[in-house]
DNA sequence: TCTTAAACAGATTATTTTATCTGATTAAAG
DNA sequence: CTTTAATCAGATAAAATAATCTGTTTAAGA
């Protein structure tokens, strides 16, 4: 197999773009997310208490406490996301897993795959949460099939 | 941490290519590419066995044996070797790990990540190990740092 | 024919990733 | 003040991936 983003990474922008669609300053708990979005309560709790220490998301401890974006979700991309959680190795390293891959020994693939890793960085640093909003609930509305 | 490919398609990939370079019909045994690709021995064995199944790879025994391309390098296409080791499921899964993730219930990514997926099923489609001969051998001269 | 060097087969180990558990702290609400 | 429900912290378990080991079969070459 094979994955772009590893699950707690998929998990962490599910959370975060589900906390975008519930409204700014909207406290969820984890055990919500969890639910809605069929993930394991306790991952995604761990998650989110990393992107807290990252400040992309707050958290308040207590009943009634849970977690909301930090910021206003138009100030989040979804590349602050990847980067905080996953880091941003995958735009700088080699595809084929050769060594010193770089304009002075490019591995065979260094150009072309080098155009569409950074159509995709420029993808994830362009969308931020507020642009899919929208798209996002909509989503959320299918969810249990 | 995030990938594309799997460590052992990423070694898949170098040695097919490294076969390539050295010629159609050269036997190389996995001592050497594991050598001269700096990569576990055993692994790569493996792993060239397995291509010897899905018939990208011809095997001989023996003294003086080792693995050689089962095909003219013109067909062998960089997405089969990926097929064969990893699967085609990224190109057929959700980036974001939503379920069910299809035009009629599309993820908010689902159309801008389609597009970059296809753009990449299709270099990997047009590349074929002939056609990355030259680049394949520039890289191989420079690995030794 | 004997030695050597290779693929091959299957089991095992190690490491990383994913997931869960246990208990402590915190704060709202009766 | 007590109950309840949440985050939080750290340990642990389970699963997947990566890597290694052990021995067998095969074939070339002295």
């Amino acid at each position: 197999m094979t994955v772009i983003f590893s699950k707690k990474c998929e998990y962490g922008l599910q959370a975060v773009l589900f906390l975008s669609a519930k409204g700014t300053g909207e406290v969820v708990s984890a055990d919500e997310i969890a639910k809605r979005l069929n993930i394991p309560k306790e991952f995604v709790s761990k998650i989110l208490q990393s992107l807290t220490e990252s400040g992309l998301v707050s958290s308040r401890k207590g009943k009634a406490g849970g977690f909301s974006l930090a910021k206003h979700p138009a100030l989040i991309r979804l590349i602050d996301v990847v980067a905080a959680i996953d880091g941003l190795a995958i735009f700088n390293s080699c595809v084929l897993g050769f060594p010193n891959c770089s304009p002075d020994h490019p591995c065979p693939l260094h150009e072309k795959w080098g155009q569409l890793r950074s159509s995709a960085y420029s993808m994830l640093t362009e969308q931020t949460l507020d642009q899919l909003k929208e798209k996002t609930l909509n989503k959320i509305a299918h969810l249990e099939a």
